[in-house]
DNA sequence: ATAGCAATTGAGAATCAATCGCAATTGGAG
DNA sequence: CTCCAATTGCGATTGATTCTCAATTGCTAT
């Protein structure tokens, strides 16, 4: 999938829902693009603004939901409060651990538990969109500490 | 498990950690047994407030993370983006679906998925203290709206 | 009991991410 | 090219949470 397609993409959504493809978002998406793994908001625009390019942080705020909703980004859990996300393109689903001790996070996916969701989702009648799992406790190295 | 217990456990858990048990904490204890199901910061020091005694908002933030450290509470996903608590005692640990139409919650509960993480745990020489698990979509009423 | 001291508290100030208000601008359908 | 709803910047504002600090108090060791 090419920078192009994914712009025309996004500008699709956008028409779909009357909204305008702005340059703004053209340079708000372009930074996601470039940035692999998870980011913050305060990182995004940090990318933004290095980028010589010089946009409103509330602009960016304001462009989050389209993002999210557009299927652009989704967000991830964190180890502090702050929200964080992650581009959706090029990053397979996957849930976390999170170590309490250190912070570390690690990542897996597990198939039957991701069957077992769905499972769970339809016998409620439920629709889902995605989710999120975290396990926090403590990684191999501060286990063994601890000990 | 009676009320006088709880204090005593919570007391205990204070003096291994060179804390104090004061009134202030006591009537924190109290309003959170008083309330079933999930409660928002603002929801415990409305319950504190109504039940006569009044003690700083201040203090009642300062003893949360006593009370999360102690096994008194867990947090639990809510709808904003407030952080909800619920007391642990009486409540089984359970997972939940989020309907981001309406913000219905719905509690589940399945073994299979449990059983999963502690072998994903396992795996990774993991030693998981507890976990959270938010499945986001559409419930059954809004999905029939939607459509 | 009593003394001593670290822990705790209240009240308000301070933070800080996120949202808002509004006047000026602009994308893009027709 | 016109026109208008959508968008933007920027400063003000909100709202939850944390912090400051002087005054208090629980607890441990005499
Ligand atoms: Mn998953
Ligand atoms: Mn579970
Ligand atoms: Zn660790
Ligand atoms: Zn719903």
């Amino acid at each position: 999938m090419t920078k192009m397609n994914r712009e025309s993409r996004f500008r699709d959504f956008l028409s779909t829902k009357g909204l305008k493809y702005t340059p703004e978002r053209g340079i708000i998406l372009s930074a996601i693009l470039s940035i692999k793994g998870h980011f913050l908001v305060e990182d995004l625009y940090a990318h933004i603004r290095q980028s010589e390019q010089g946009i409103s942080l509330a602009t960016v705020y304001r462009t989050i939901p389209l993002l999210l909703e557009g299927g652009v980004v989704r967000e991830v859990p964190s180890p502090q409060g702050k929200v964080a996300y992650e581009q959706i393109l090029g990053n397979e689903h996957h849930d976390h651990l999170l170590c309490t001790s250190c912070g570390k996070v690690i990542d897996f996916k597990d198939d039957l538990i991701e069957k077992r969701q769905d499972a769970v989702c339809d016998s409620h009648g439920f629709e889902p969109q995605g989710h999120q799992m975290v396990i926090k406790g403590y990684c191999r190295a501060c286990a063994s500490k601890n000990k």
